[in-house]
RNA sequence: GUCCCCUUCGUCUAGAGGCCUAGGACACCUGGUUUUCAUCCAGGCAACAGGGGUUCGAAACCCCUAGGGGACGCCA
């Protein structure tokens, strides 16, 4: 029998998410669970968006979490690189496999042509997708355009009729008409290969046997085993897990739900914990024990068991099974130990302690005065933010477009955040000591404080984020129509920045 | 709009045709322990989306409807 081999391929292109830890998670137990090997692969493909940092905080925050890989872009292996950038030369010899069996075929349309085709046929409510335009253009003209340095992409060929089926190991047959199926686009003008592509190439060099992914991907699995078809490759088995949700049932996003793993982290969370949790999200134990380390839900593991209905995140849960970790499962040094290294992180306390230092006459100043560092939301009230000069709407507003300024920023150093803070305050006719006023109160929980730009930079994006939020829903929330107004306003904002 | 997936308490779930007057956990409520609170303990509330079949028997199998979600990018 075949080796199982599964992987993750997450692309960093942002904060790690805990969906990407999720299905980490579930590849990691049914691989050691079999005795095979998990593996993680860095799809980095897209050029613009992804970036060292987040490729670092992806292995930090699956470390933390104990959901270690036995081959990784970090760690090598025998199938290196791991790292899609690195495997140029690879997507480049295939992709020439494929345009010389005629499976694929260069295309010169305008990304212009394509969006009028898109409107076009989103008018005529027919399925969007390419019409073939280049599909018949001749040896010839394909090499005079090519002789022009005229800009193309690689597209593959799909059957015009009949139906795709395949097997997924959880929810039986899945049949999928070709007529759903566009001419994918496998290598993009930049010369490097699509998500699509890639990830086939790879996972048939890396010999994936398993492919254990988000259920998001279940309508392009036809293009993936027709590229396996092309190739004339063995295609793996697939299984399409469930997608972590928001209360409100749809996709898990940092819109209304924290989903960074770092936020988990920051807040202090026991990865332990987390991971439990994670581990419970659609799978429980045969003898329905809600508490498990990682290694007893991997010695318990039958991917069979998991069950399809898309889970709710719910901290309130999450917030329980942690409770129950520290009390149970830590001695009183251990929580000595965690608490400190949690707390008193050195790189953080280098931040605060200046801060701090100019303000305080005792020690027994700082925690009052530096509490709020350490606190997960501040205790505040409507009260708290009672201002002669603002009113709440004026503050919603200034919350939210701080936070859309900062999630739009990468940079969230304390002279970025000021010069942000800066503009927004004169963009919407505030000085800037009213405009900083709720963002006092909604992050130290306090109208007087230490340098609140200080303490968003230090503090992070995550919980940072979740404490403007709590802010703006003390002050009443924002309607779905003041939200209307509010992005249309930001983005003119924007614009005159530019 | 088209296609695909899903559907047991508010939430996470058990359930592989009779063991189901549907079990556990979170949340919530009540009571007990505790100088307060929390913990802990005991109890309570609460669900098979609807309709048709199949079957001696259906939460489980099939079909239809409804609802939810996802996909439809030179993002992954």
């Amino acid at each position: 029998m075949q080796k199982v081999r599964t992987r993750i391929a997450p692309s960093p292109t942002g904060d790690p998410h805990v969906g990407t830890a999720y299905i980490a998670l579930f590849n990691r137990c049914f691989a050691k669970q079999n005795e095979g090997e998990f593996i993680l692969r860095i799809e980095d493909t897209d050029q613009a968006r992804s970036t060292a940092k987040s490729e670092q905080d992806i292995f930090a925050a699956l470390r933390w979490l104990g959901v270690d890989w036995s081959e990784g872009p970090d760690v090598g292996g025998p199938f290196g690189p791991y790292r899609q950038s690195q495997r140029s030369s690879l997507y480049q010899e295939q992709i020439e496999v494929l345009l010389d069996s005629g499976h694929a075929f260069h295309c010169f349309c305008t990304a212009q042509r394509l969006t009028d085709l898109r409107n076009q046929q989103m008018a005529d409510k027919t399925t969007p997708g390419y019409d073939g335009h280049c599909l018949h253009l001749s040896k010839e003209e394909i090499a005079q355009k090519l002789a022009d340095e005229q800009e193309y992409v690689i597209r593959m060929q799909v059957p015009a009729e009949g139906e795709c089926r395949f097997e997924d190991m959880l929810r039986g047959e899945i049949a999928i008409n070709w007529q759903q199926i566009d001419m994918q686009v496998l290598m993009k003008s930049d010369g490097l290969p699509t998500y699509h592509f890639a990830n086939v190439v790879d996972d048939h060099f890396m010999e994936i046997s398993h492919v254990i992914r988000g259920e998001e991907w279940i309508n392009s699995t036809p293009k993936h085993l027709l590229l396996y078809q092309y190739f004339g490759w063995q295609a793996p088995v697939f299984c399409h897990m469930p997608l972590l949700r928001n209360p409100d049932k749809s996709k898990l996003s940092k819109r209304k739900n924290p989903t960074s793993i770092n936020y988990y982290r920051d807040m202090g969370y026991l990865p332990e914990a987390v991971v439990n949790y994670l581990g419970m999200m659609g799978w429980t134990m045969p003898d329905g024990r809600e508490l498990f380390t990682i290694d007893e839900m991997t010695d318990n593991f039958d991917l069979m068991r998991v069950s399809l209905g898309g889970p709710v995140f719910d901290v309130e849960k999450l917030d329980w099974l942690n409770g129950k970790y520290i009390r149970e499962r830590l001695s009183d040094t251990q929580f000595m130990q965690l608490f400190a290294q949690w707390a008193f992180d050195e790189q953080k306390m280098a931040q605060i302690i200046p801060l701090l230092k100019d303000r305080v006459e005792r020690f027994s100043d700082v925690v009052p005065l530096a509490g709020f560092f350490l606190s997960g939301l501040p205790e505040i009230s409507a009260e708290s933010f009672v201002h002669k000069q603002l009113n709440e709407e004026q503050m919603r507003k200034i919350l939210q477009f701080t936070l859309w300024q900062l999630e739009n920023g990468t940079d969230l150093s304390r002279d970025a955040v000021e010069q942000e803070c800066v503009r927004l305050a004169a963009y919407c006719g505030f000085k800037i000591r009213d405009f900083l006023f709720p963002l006092f109160v909604a992050i130290t929980g306090k109208a007087v404080s230490t340098s609140v730009i200080d303490a968003i930079s230090i503090i992070g994006i995550d919980v940072s984020r979740a404490r403007i939020r709590a802010a703006i829903g003390i002050l009443g929330g924002i309607s779905k129509k003041e939200t209307k107004t509010l992005e249309k306003d930001f983005r003119d904002f924007a614009q005159s920045a530019e």
